[in-house]
DNA sequence: TAGATTGTTAATCGATTAACAATC
DNA sequence: TAGATTGTTAATCGATTAACAATC
């Protein structure tokens, strides 16, 4: 009931998947040990931070030598839910929608998009990267009953809203949304937002 | 010297643009004007807060009444520095290069995309939405000298870093990187990251 | 053992929120 | 004028950092 406490700060969980990336690293360059100060390094964040972090889920580490990187690893991808192959459906089938079907990175990371979704009768039926695009129309009829919780939605920004809304309605938990608008969805659903120009109009801000 | 304080904290910046997203919304709606409340409905912030964020930079609005929608939209375009056209150059052409090519939404919001670098041999030299690859060997003699202090980098992770450390010694001020690896570089240089898998794994602690 | 580094407590810092006088 | 809403101060809240005992 209301807010469950003893839960993690956001902020906190929003740090763990850097610490997993440098530890990927970390582990690639043969490093069998590392330290909260040399995890923290070029990190923007501080070995303390890095404890403290990690403390909210128990000690990973041993006092006079650090964190075995294998361990780490299996923890921090336990704590965020990594261990398993998350499917995801993609909404927007334009040039953005295709550049992500083809990017390597999702299911090298255990993220695999198995549906995609498109309003142009020139794209449904069409086979892209071995999935067959579909029609929005008939989006319900695969996702509701299906085990996928995650979309991508690259629609263009005046669209994106009612479909969130179909989505949430169909039972998507996380959304993660590239159209240039702010979604207005039920506090239940995980939603970020990916917006190219909001962050470059950040960046334009210290410049010149 | 060292920190000049006065200085704007950096959360409060990164709300402009989605104050400045919202405001263009509304201005379509054809309001004219709104609250700090209207404002914030819906957009994950208060209206206390919206007026704290404001008036950093001065007094917009007017008891009783709220904001005028145009004033208050190119006060915000002044201080973000939004009213002249921000040149950036891209680097890498493949599939998400290619995306950001086309992508209407930089240039209808003041960021044109003016020069694109891949090392492809088959792509250097072709023509893609009016802009002609050149090769990243060739960087420095157009970009050093040039007004464009933005880069975009759309490399594999590998190349990020010294793509990047090029990129500083060249005088780009501003990079907004899509490669999966957090870059090192001096604090002068503005870097902001988009990395859909990072996104991904924080929702996914949320999921199951 | 001596040195290094964790996990954690307490102090500090900074951001958000509540409240309200000013004023349109 | 009465009602609404701003801009701002002071209070609160939450996150970061410093410090250090515990311990490998």
């Amino acid at each position: 009931m209301a807010n469950q406490k003893n839960e993690i700060p956001e902020i906190v969980i929003s740090r763990l998947p850097i610490y997993l990336q440098k530890l990927n690293q970390v582990l690639k360059e043969g490093k069998t040990l590392i330290s909260s100060q040399e995890l923290a390094d070029h990190l923007g964040v501080t070995a303390t931070q890095i404890r403290k972090d990690l403390s909210n889920f128990g000690g990973f580490g041993k006092q006079g030598s650090g964190y075995n990187v294998v361990k780490l690893l299996e923890s921090l991808r336990d704590i965020l839910n990594l261990n398993r192959i998350w499917k995801a459906a993609l909404f927007g089938v334009g040039n953005l929608g295709q550049a992500l079907l083809s990017y390597k990175g999702f299911s090298s990371k255990g993220f695999e998009i198995v549906a995609a979704f498109d309003n142009d009768p020139q794209l449904v039926g069409k086979e892209i990267k071995g999935i067959t695009v579909q029609s929005v129309d008939d989006m319900e009829k695969g996702m509701c009953a299906s085990e996928v919780k995650i979309a991508i939605i690259t629609v263009p920004a005046g669209q994106a809203q009612a479909l969130a809304n179909r989505l949430v309605d169909c039972g998507f938990k996380a959304i993660l949304n590239y159209a240039p608008v702010t979604l207005v969805l039920p506090e239940e659903v995980k939603v970020s937002n990916i917006d190219p120009v909001l962050v470059l109009q950040k960046m334009a801000y210290y410049l010149d």
